[in-house]
DNA sequence: CCGTATCCTAATGGATACTG
DNA sequence: CAGTATCCATTAGGATACGG
């Protein structure tokens, strides 16, 4: 077993594009209410600031699992939310749901 | 909806015990080896530093998702394996693992 | 409203030497 | 062999102000 087969190891590969404190959290928001404007998404997740929102956002855009979409009005409204493959993600969260609520997982404080 | 609630959200549970860089790499060590000898492992992950692996199996065996098992001889032999609750893991990562297959993702370079 | 720039702090990880 | 201690480098994340 070479490294670069470990390296490339499906649960290492997944976990890379949800690296990142905010992450999971912008998902679940939108796997709750469906697209939302950047400033809603803001105003949900009041613990983050914009800089580092918009740094999570691009970065799960480029992992093509969320979908920007910008309405030229001014001000500019822009709406975040899942793609194609974001919502392929639903049955992977709901096992992953499953085991938590199996292993009576809590996160820690 | 409020923010303690989005912060309990199954996925971001979940991914924050693996959230470590080699994390996920040891664990698919320990389902494709089983129970290893630490050094075997160092080997088998060439990259970490002893500390580093050491801190990421401490931090595993907190979240019951990986054992311990020493043997007192002199050297010591101490063995890292998945506990019941890693295995129970198998068929999540699975999931994970066609998900990956269908949507083709690669990690980046 | 949305995004960028700057500056700063905290957390994570790496190199190495040492001990039972 | 397994683990600890130190010290250092890198990165991620946060505060704030500004611009289109």
């Amino acid at each position: 077993m070479n490294y670069k087969e470990i390296e490339n190891c499906p649960l290492n590969v997944f976990l890379k594009s949800f690296s990142g404190k905010w992450k999971p959290i912008i998902l679940y928001c939108f796997f709750k209410n469906g697209n939302m404007r950047f400033t809603d998404l803001w105003r949900a997740i009041p613990a983050v600031s914009k800089k580092v929102l918009l740094q999570q956002l691009k970065e799960l855009e480029k992992s093509e699992i969320v979908q920007r979409t910008q309405i030229n009005t001014f001000p500019p409204e822009v709406f975040y939310g899942l793609s194609g493959k974001g919502d392929s993600l639903l049955p992977v969260i709901l096992i992953i749901e499953e085991w938590i609520t199996i292993n009576k997982y809590q996160s820690e404080p």
